[in-house]
DNA sequence: CTGAAAATTATGTCAGACAAAGTGTTTACA
DNA sequence: TGTAAACACTTTGTCTGACATAATTTTCAG
């Protein structure tokens, strides 16, 4: 029996970096040395066996993970696919959510305070040409939302421009992902009325305290926003538990 | 040869629902048989390997996806733990966090008003057995500090314990790979001194605010907590950018 | 040149073996 | 008797090899 077994030998020798010591790692480096793009096809698993020094299977259960964050697509006969970038400067986090009445309302609730604190920060520390955008995106909801239109895409945008003020994307990233998460649930097994339509007009007022650079007045306004929301998926959830 | 080879065989019979055709449905079908709740060992994996009627690397393939999506926990020697809510439907969601310097001062900056919400619901509904638990995480927290040990362990502990008090799995998960993400850049690049050790001494008034339902006192104890984390991950940002 | 058959490629699954790290029990010693 | 070291056992981690199955590519007949 060889007794070369557990020496992940990455071989590569150069890598400036350091040498990586997991499969992850090892993934990673031959991609980026590869120079792989989205769309791509990686190396098969058989030759990542013989090119990163790991066993099969080691490869198969990342490869499979990866595969489950949506990083990669796999295909029996064809090959693994990227399909979304991954680098040393990537780093992809799984969340799972239950599906059911319930957890639409536990979406809300952890949702809630990562609204309110965007809300803060963006109100102490947006650019003025951030205040400007947050001005316009609410006009713009406004306008829309009394013409009678559909006001979603507005008001997502209005948010969205309310997370960018943050300066930091993984306000947005989180909040964008739980209501993605909402909306996949909400969708689907129950009828949808147009959840959070009593919150627009509060809107207008919210766009003016963060542009005035008032925080309180515009967590507050945030949490009554929420709150409503809140308020109405309790009220669903309980009709679907009854 | 034997020609019975992929023949998953459910095998339970009864199995009201569906015959499982993959390894996910089998094993949560399997979770749910047995009502196995959070924090309790799932057979190990041999055991799953005759019950479920798939070879072992299918099954890992599963549990390591499971590990990595924070559902399960995994230990050489122990088990395997459930340390999330699983059900046939369960969403996953992925979130994507670019790492650089500066994104260890983000993450925080995100999971600052998570750990604030959650403490205040815990404090304003925990039940008193789940007070007790904090209580006594607290405790533990404190001997294993004033005794020099690591204390990361038990500090983790102690969080998770206020998170479960929330009654909402949410908290936990999304802090939790918060955190994990935290570590996976942290540990790697930078030498890593003890984060957050100067925090320790005021995990015990935060415990007894919680106790005693004083829910502005454990709010503002979190706040303390989570800015002098933040001020310490700051100073790193700040040493690797310049 | 076209379309079907065959060969090749690549992932999916299973099985067996051993390593490594925990857990638990027993034994030795004070 | 109490405690700590030594041992056996359990369980996950990894590697290897084999075959099944699906997609792709090549070959070949018309």
């Amino acid at each position: 029996m060889p007794e070369n077994a557990q020496q992940p030998k990455p071989e590569t020798g150069s890598a400036a970096a350091s040498e990586p010591r997991d499969v992850p790692r090892a993934l990673i480096s031959l991609i980026e040395q590869e120079g792989l793009k989205i769309g791509d096809r990686l190396p098969p698993e058989l030759e990542l066996v013989r090119r990163l020094g790991f066993g099969r299977s080691t490869i198969r259960e990342t490869l499979k993970t990866w595969e489950s964050m949506g990083v990669v697509s796999r295909n029996k006969g064809a090959g693994t696919r990227l399909i979304a970038e991954i680098s040393t400067n990537t780093l992809r986090v799984a969340l799972t959510i239950k599906h059911e009445a319930e957890s639409l309302l536990r979406m809300q609730q952890v949702r809630r305070p990562l609204e309110i604190e965007s809300v803060r920060i963006a109100t102490r520390s947006a650019t003025p040409e951030q205040r400007r955008i947050i001005n316009a995106r609410a006009a713009e909801l406004m306008a829309v939302f009394e013409a009678g239109e559909d006001w979603r895409p507005a008001d997502h945008r209005f948010h969205n421009a309310v997370h960018d003020a943050t300066g930091n994307p993984l306000f947005r990233q989180f909040i964008e992902q739980i209501q993605k998460a909402f909306h996949d649930i909400y969708e689907t097994p129950f009828g949808k009325p147009h959840l959070g339509q009593d919150t627009i007009p509060l809107h207008r007022p919210l766009a003016d305290a963060i542009i005035a650079g008032d925080e309180d007045k515009a967590a507050e306004l945030t949490e009554m926003i929420i709150d409503m929301v809140c308020a109405e998926t309790q009220k669903i959830s309980e009709e679907h538990d009854g």
